[in-house]
DNA sequence: ACAAATTTTTAGACTAATCTAAAATTATAG
DNA sequence: CTATAATTTTAGATTAGTCTAAAAATTTGT
């Protein structure tokens, strides 16, 4: 049974709607959100991804993903970040202009393409934006990291990770000179309004507000 | 105006149909059998095609394409063998795997990508299989290669293409140790059967048949 | 040249994926 | 606890792309 783009799509939705409600369930108003589409298309799309077992489903309930689903989700989020890492590291695109066409490359269906790839690009473990990417089997790292917002003073982090994907926010932290496996010191935060005096790279002086601070990944800086 | 992927392929068809047949109109029914399709199905599809101002159609005459149209037909086809090269040089596939992965591939939407790629790829003005690739702005190089069935006993001759790309002939090729680039010299060519003894890069002594040589390309060896 | 064969088009129907409008169900607020 | 609001589903319609069957047009063979 092949799953078609489209369907693709919903699966890949309510596998990130179950990653950001945990617990709870997905509501149809959750997936036409996201996807941009009336609640009446969700609810159709949902009885067939139903038929098909991707996804279990009770009426005005909500949905979650099947063991068989999941697999699917994961399948294509691996398929994204590898042609992510390929655009970046071979084709030399900037890390905030690489997302719509790897939404275009996750559709292509061939399992030897994907295992070559992933040997070509030295069998990457995270994309360009810090994100893990599973395995042939799902599998990926999980990473312990923390929003920068909340860090402690007089601390030095490894900046890991993004928890926002614009191309306005990824071209701001580029602006500031930020790129993924920076260090940063923090020098001082401002009570008052939650911003941030950093150091990058034990190099140049950055100021960040708490919004933009909250977005950013960092793990404790481990020195052997 | 943008083309679906469907449509994409109704014009690549239609380009090659027009190769083939030289001046000839191409017919909904040579359209039918190349795509595996009903011709009442093409009927409908040359009727939007046309309304497109992307192929010029008489009822039941036949359907040329436009300037417009082959300009999108010289696109894909660039897309296609660009995308064979780096599946061939960069990803280690054999030149016989490559032609589905492609076909996909080829519908990407990115100018910007195809334009790194081609870079990336070191600007490759043929692909695996030896036919050249368009430009961005459609142009090719024009190769005067002949069928090695039409060749010249005791001449030397450049393995340039194949007029068949068939998994099954190109893996045929391989056996014989037969790759692009190849010196062929023709040792001996059997009036009877047409069949050609020949010697491959001044090494190793091949049988052919009429059969298979007339799907090989060659051109004349120059020698400095 | 005209009857038979072939090709092409038309007509009508189906599926996937979408929509809007209305009905049904569930949640919420006084 | 019930009326109102919000959410979800159902019903019916639309478009792209496909099909089969039948009608129309063209080509062919004697």
């Amino acid at each position: 049974m092949k799953t078609s783009f489209t369907e693709e799509n919903y699966i890949k939705a309510i596998y990130k709607l179950e990653e950001k409600l945990k617990e709870k369930a997905v509501s149809t108003n959750d997936i036409a959100i996201h996807l941009s589409m009336q609640p009446a298309t969700v609810t159709d799309m949902i009885k067939r991804l139903s038929d098909k077992k991707l996804i279990s489903y009770k009426k005005y309930y909500g949905v979650s993903l099947t063991a068989k689903g999941k697999a699917i989700a994961l399948d294509i989020i691996r398929k994204h970040r590898l042609w992510e890492v390929f655009l970046v590291k071979k084709l030399k695109f900037k890390w905030d202009e690489v997302h719509d066409i790897a939404e275009q490359l996750e559709h292509i269906d061939s399992k030897e393409l994907i295992l070559k790839l992933d040997d070509f690009l030295d069998n990457p473990k995270f994309d360009p934006h810090g994100d893990a990417i599973p395995d042939k089997d799902g599998k990926m790292r999980v990473v312990n990291s923390i929003s920068l917002s909340t860090a402690n003073k007089k601390q030095t982090y490894i900046f890991s990770g993004v928890s926002n994907h614009e191309t306005k926010f990824l071209k701001y932290l580029t602006t500031l000179n930020l790129s993924l496996g920076n260090t940063i010191d923090i020098e001082s935060i401002n009570d008052y309004d939650g911003s941030l005096k950093i150091k990058i790279n034990h190099k140049h002086h950055e100021f960040l507000s708490e919004q933009v601070a909250s977005h950013i990944l960092v793990h404790p800086h481990h020195v052997k």
